[in-house]
DNA sequence: TTATACTTTCAATATTTACTGAAACTTCAA
DNA sequence: TTGAAGTTTCAGTAAATATTGAAAGTATAA
């Protein structure tokens, strides 16, 4: 006779949640187990341990503590102290704004900034050229350069905005 | 006696742009070379065959080919043919406002999309549980699923507008 | 102190993703 | 037709990334 322990609707559906967040991670350039724990801290009503996270998502110590250090680098997470409890506990930022602005100011930094830097280089380095096709290059170079600092200072200004004095004005772009 | 071959500042300057195009295409979710070849097209003056972009970039026909393709499924470049010849060409979309559309169509189709359907869900999924617990799983999800739909409708709206439209109101944003 | 609970590190390994190159396929001119 | 020019495919391999697990490091209570 066997013993089927039945998950709740609930259950299921968080464990749904922290796959499938854990499969997008990937297409975001965050890795699978961050974007997992990730998942798990948001859906879990109180601060999660190293050895909780390790159980639920059947990953190693290593892994654990690095992804969840780097999670409280991004400031996607903290850890909380319990009385009575040598141990760390994690907690997620759950504010759907503030997560949005952690992950705009972090990919801009990883991905538009050095774009940035490399147009301008090549602008510089070919500015006092003659050929009608160094100018050609040179202005598609500082067509790049323009636009890419545009799109960076638009996302800096939205990301360090309170959601309530920026959202309106997004709003109004659809007039 | 050696004969060094100077390159000009022009080309080193183009093959700056690409190596370092490509090294970006990674934390863009393009793979290396795509971004490569695409950078490649961008600085040609004229278009480029099959065995020049394996040439210049030192790669196999089967890679070349593929990214290639890519790009044109993408709409990051198209195929032309030279009278007289039977090769296929290839030149890049030089506009920077339809790169990013097209990028921003791609990124929202591969990533956004996505995240939303699960999110939507998990909401559903969890709409008519009673607890406490599953209430605040469901609002999260709630919570979660309004924000990147909007994102996504942001984007959208940006990405198929016309620069000229759409550029005035957003610098508005910085009022 | 020292034993214990807990955290961090990192070399070895596994997994995922990209690339090669040669064979199969297609197209077209003679 | 045939064959030369060009393109596509894909099994095998290489490169990049993520993960493990055990050893070393820290902090605390007794």
């Amino acid at each position: 006779m066997s013993v089927v322990l039945q998950k709740s609707v609930l259950e299921q559906a968080r464990e749904d949640f922290i796959a499938q967040w854990g499969a997008l991670g990937t297409a975001w350039g965050i890795n699978r187990t961050m974007a997992q724990i990730h998942a798990l801290l948001l859906v879990s009503p109180d601060a999660v341990s190293t050895d909780e996270v390790m159980d639920s998502l059947e990953i190693s110590r290593g892994n654990a503590n690095t992804n969840l250090r780097e999670m409280v680098g991004w400031g996607l997470a903290r850890s909380v102290l319990k009385k009575g409890d040598r141990k760390e506990f994690f907690e997620a930022e759950k504010d759907v704004w503030k997560i949005f602005c952690i992950i705009a100011r972090e990919r801009k930094k990883r991905e538009i900034e050095p774009a940035s830097q490399v147009l301008k280089n090549c602008e510089i380095n070919t500015k006092d050229l003659g050929s009608a096709e160094a100018k050609a290059f040179n202005q598609q170079m500082a067509d790049l350069s323009e636009f890419v600092s545009l799109a960076s200072s638009v996302l800096e200004k939205i990301a360090t905005s309170e959601e309530s004095k920026i959202m309106p004005k997004v709003l109004k772009l659809f007039h």
